[in-house]
RNA sequence: GGCCCAUUGGUCAAGCGGUCAAGACACCGCCCUUUCACGGCGGUAACCCGGGUUCGAUUCCCGGAUGGGUCACCA
């Protein structure tokens, strides 16, 4: 039978970096053993609804280039299903679980509950002030099945609960974890079917993911505890139940779980700074799972071909930024210079440097300021920290050091000299920056430092920076020579 | 608190009874470079604690400690 895997988010907004992973490993799973990996929506509360939220999932989980063979997918700009075993969004299955839930009532492994919410609350409190473990009390499970009717057509409200065997241990085997075993003591009588006619995450996933055909199970670490429900739930259908693969969590730097409060955690935030989707597959990948071989950089393919289950982490992870810069700062190395620029465009734009117009029509100049400044960035958006010495009009010392550079006493020749060269020049390339110092050294007998970095402060304002030659191209000939008509003016 | 799970350098991690305990990020130093990055080379730095089992435990077992997850008509 081939793999059959799946990623069940919840439309709740936007893609959790976590999500991202598990999304990831599913499709890894699937691809290495020519298998099919699913996008199904979990929307079966309807008090979570939120607005485009699906279309936003499935472009992030794209953009990644996580693609699922069947499921919600976006096409000519519209919301449709494709593949087999639909629907793919739970809240039109809604048939699907009201037909299985009876199957449940009839062998028994299920009953009607009339317990109002109030009176649930008040047990549990009781419980909780007795120090044990707060639980539904059993108190609906000898309703029959003939009263229950009675009490719905009366107009009742209900739900439907799992009815638990009394002390029975529960086994399963987790790929990652090894043996788990749960006392039915320890677990409740879980609710299947919620008053509103929506079944609950643990009654939908055990159906959707047989009927789905989903051999197996990779999600995160947090659902380890009611797998014993499923598991369960399995049972009572006579269903064989699939493999289960509980993935550790992504931590915070202080290695609690990855929230929102401590900064990105949104695959949304990470393509708003600029990450290139390599670079976050690339690190994301590698949090939770390790290579047999030594290697770091891995292409979705590379990934493909490596990844296998048994060397997935049993414990969570510390979220690195530094070490996804680092991934990242690799892949916008290698990306062709056009590739950045045009993800750097709406950046700059927004930073004020350009106009949507500028974009256009000084592209060519962009993509070359873009060359020079690649090598710097770990996401594309830095670029605008890193910018400014190619906008700016007013060359001031950036620091104490550039400062000191141009009080040097020779630097006014050097000025004029330099600026002498300019004004004679044909074109302004790279060659004219590498030709221009060695014509000053030859007629003035400065070199070395002292040739290069005052030149750099006259014309940047700082000390350091990219190739000397490289930024005299991109700046030209009129702005290197306002350049230094300001210098001299206001700073010699 | 009950239950479940985990524990190798600051971080990601390899290791699957005998190793000087890999590698990467970060950090430090050197080289390259007019500078800063990149790159190259090198360095600092770890098996949570007790008991067992064994000729021998980071590796296996049991306790403890610590950390995490979970205990909803949310997923």
């Amino acid at each position: 039978m081939s793999v059959r895997t799946r990623f069940a988010p919840s439309p709740t907004g936007f893609v959790h970096i976590g999500s991202l992973r598990t999304a990831l490993y599913n499709y890894l799973f699937a691809k290495k053993h020519q298998g099919q990996y699913i996008l199904r929506i979990e929307d079966t509360d309807q008090n979570r609804y939120v607005e485009g939220a699906v279309e936003g999932m499935i472009h992030a989980l794209s953009w990644a280039g996580v693609c699922h063979d069947e499921g919600a997918v976006i096409e000519e700009s519209k919301l449709v299903q494709k593949g087999d075993y639909g629907p793919y969004i739970q809240s039109e299955r809604l048939d699907i679980y009201k037909k299985h839930i009876q199957q449940l009532l009839e062998s028994g492994h299920a009953y009607h509950c009339f317990c109002s919410k109030d009176r649930i609350d008040a047990v549990r409190e009781e419980q909780k002030a007795k120090g044990m473990l707060p639980k539904y009390d059993g108190h609906c499970r000898g309703i029959s099945v003939e009263e229950a009717i009675k009490r719905i057509e009366a107009g009742e409200p209900y739900v439907i609960r799992l009815k638990l065997p009394h002390n029975r241990d529960i086994h399963f085997q987790d790929v990652v974890r090894g043996h788990v075993a749960v006392n039915t003591e320890d677990m409740d009588d879980q609710v299947l079917m919620k008053s509103d006619g929506f079944p609950t995450y643990h009654f939908a996933v055990v159906v959707d993911d047989h009927l789905m055909g989903i051999t197996h199970v990779i999600r995160g670490e947090e659902w380890l505890p009611s797998t014993p429900k499923h598991v369960f739930t399995y049972e009572a259908f006579g269903w064989k139940a699939p493999e289960f693969v509980h993935l550790p969590n992504i931590l915070n730097a202080d290695k609690k779980k990855l929230s929102k409060r401590q900064g990105d955690v949104a695959v949304e935030d990470f393509i708003r700074k600029g990450y290139l989707p390599e670079g976050l597959v690339n690190y994301i990948a590698l949090v939770g799972w390790s290579p047999e071989e030594n290697q770091e950089i891995f292409s979705m393919e590379e990934l493909i071909a490596q990844f296998s289950l048994d060397r997935v982490s049993k414990s969570g992870g510390v979220f690195d930024t530094d070490k996804l810069n680092y991934i990242n700062a690799h892949y916008i190395k290698e990306s062709s210079d056009e590739r950045i620029t045009d993800l750097a465009i709406p950046h700059l734009i927004a930073a004020g440097y350009i106009t949507d117009l500028e974009a256009k029509e000084r592209y060519q100049w962009l993509v070359d300021m873009v060359r020079v400044l690649k090598g710097y960035l770990s996401y594309v958006g830095e670029i605008t920290q890193k910018v400014d010495m190619f906008f700016k009009k007013e060359i001031e010392p950036e620091d104490q050091e550039a400062a000191e550079l141009l009080k040097l006493e020779h630097v006014p020749q050097l000025a004029e000299l330099f600026e002498q060269k300019v004004i004679e020049a044909e074109i302004i390339d790279e060659e004219f920056g590498k030709r221009v110092f060695k014509e000053i050294q030859k007629e003035t007998g400065i070199k070395g430092q002292n040739l290069f970095r005052p030149v750099r402060v006259l014309l940047t304002g700082s000390a350091h920076g990219p190739d000397m030659p490289l930024i005299i191209k991109v700046l030209g000939k009129q702005n290197i020579l306002s350049r230094i008509e300001y210098v001299k003016e206001h700073l010699l």
